[in-house]
DNA sequence: TGGCAAATGTGAGGATTACTCACATTTTGT
DNA sequence: ACAAAATGTGAGTAATCCTCACATTTGCCA
C-alpha cells in the first residue's frame, strides 16, 4: 500500500531523505488545507518544504504523485476502520448498526480535515484520483459484500449483492461530498437520509 | 439559462459572429469527445474551428467557460426532462414510475452522450463546474419536492423532505458516473439497484 | 455610393507553472 | 582516506492559457 512503486521515484534509503519526504507531505498537507491543491505550485512546496526543486522531482515523479500519496494514507486509514467495523458482524442488525456507525465516523473525518474534502471534492481532479476513489470503492463494497454473504450463510447471487453494495459505498463518497459542502443542519440530515437508505437496501439484501 | 453575463466576454450581435460560436462549441465538442476536455487546447480549438485564438478569446473569457457553455446545454436538456416528467403526477405510484423511467433516460442519454460523461467525470473538474452540478441537484430536487408535498397534500417537513430529494438527486449524478464507467451489465444492476433504493425512499416520504 | 465609427478579427508574445538535467555535495563501504 | 553511490541543486525548457496593440469588416447615414 504504502511506498508504492508509481508513486515514488527513487525509493529513499537513507534515513535523512525519508524524513524530507515526510516533511514534504506535512507541508504539502498544510498547503492543500489552506488554498486547496489546484492551488499548490510546485516550487511554493518545495520552498515552504526546505527542499530545491530538484529534490522534490525526485521523490515524486509529478504533482499529481504528491497528492495521490496523501490520498493513499487517509484511503488506508479508512479501509482499517471499515475492515474493523465489518470485521466480526454475523446479523443484520449488528451489520446496520455497525455500518450507521461508520458513517458517523466517517463524516466527522471529513468535517475535520478539509484536506480530505479538497482531494475529494476534487480541486485537482485528474484522472489517477478518480480511479483511486473507484478503487477504494470496489475494495470497501467487496469487504461489505463479504460481510452480507455471511449473514446469508454464503446464499444468493454474490455479483448482484456485489453490484448493491458498490453503489452504496460509491454514493456513500458522494454523500460525504454533499454533506459538507451545504450547512450542517442540511449535511446532518442528509447523512440520516443517506442511512436510512442503505439500513433499508442492506435490509432487504439480508433477507433470504 | 443561455447568454449568461458572465459566460460570455461580449454578447456577439453579428449573425456572422453568433454563427461562429455555434461552431467553436461544435467543435469542442467533437474535441472534447476525442479526448476529454483536460486535452483540448484552446489553439487547437480555435484552428479547428477555424477562428484566431484572439476572437475565441473574445467570445469566451476562459477555457472553463466552454466547457460551462457546453454543460449548460445538457443542463437545460435534462431540467426540462425532469419538468416534464414530475409535472403533473399526482400518486405515489405514478411518481415512482415517472422516477423510473427518467433513470431510465438519464442512463441512455449518458451512454449516448461521451462528451456528457467526460464533463460530469471531471476530467477538467474546476470549482465552477462543481458548482453547477450542485445547482443542478437543487433544481432537481426542488422539483422533486414539490412532486412530494403535492401528494403529501402539503403535509410535512418542507426542509427535512428537500434534504431527502437533494441526496436522492445528487447520489443519481454519481450513480450515472459510476454506471458508465464499469461494465454494461454491472451498470445495468447498479441502476436497477438506485431504482429500487430511491422507489422505496419516495414511498416513504410520500406516506403520511 | 462613399466614408466613418463601431464591431469584430488577428497572432505574436507575455506570464505562469510543471518538470528536466548537468553538475555539486554528502554519505557509504572498504 | 578514497572512490562510488546516493542525494541535492536551481537555472533553464516546454507547454499552454490568455492579452493586447493593431488590422479588417460591417452597419449606418448623408
Amino acid at each position: 500500500m504504502s511506498e508504492n512503486a508509481k508513486k515514488m521515484r527513487k525509493a529513499p534509503t537513507q534515513k535523512r531523505s525519508r524524513e524530507r519526504v515526510e516533511n514534504i507531505l506535512k507541508v504539502a498537507c498544510e498547503l492543500i488545507a489552506a488554498q486547496g491543491s489546484d492551488a499548490m505550485k510546485m516550487g511554493e512546496l518545495a520552498q515552504k518544504a526546505g527542499v530545491s526543486i530538484g529534490s522534490l522531482y525526485q521523490y515524486f515523479p509529478d504533482k499529481a504523485s504528491v497528492i495521490h500519496a496523501l490520498a493513499d494514507r487517509y484511503n488506508d486509514e479508512s479501509r482499517h476502520c471499515i475492515e474493523d467495523a465489518l470485521a466480526d458482524v454475523s446479523s443484520k442488525d449488528e451489520l446496520v448498526r455497525a455500518f450507521d456507525q461508520l458513517i458517523d465516523t466517517y463524516y466527522e473525518l471529513f468535517l475535520a480535515e478539509p484536506v480530505i474534502c479538497d482531494i475529494w471534492t476534487g480541486t485537482q481532479a485528474d484522472k489517477t484520483l478518480r480511479d483511486m476513489e473507484m478503487e477504494v470503492s470496489r475494495a470497501n463494497a467487496a469487504m461489505l459484500t463479504k460481510a452480507i454473504l455471511r449473514i446469508r450463510g454464503n446464499d444468493g447471487d454474490a455479483s448482484t449483492i456485489a453490484a448493491r453494495c458498490l453503489l452504496i459505498m460509491y454514493s456513500g463518497e458522494a454523500t460525504m461530498r454533499l454533506a459538507i459542502s451545504v450547512p450542517s443542519k442540511e449535511g446532518r440530515e442528509i447523512v440520516a437520509s443517506y442511512k436510512r437508505m442503505v439500513g433499508r437496501e442492506i435490509t432487504d439484501m439480508t433477507r433470504v
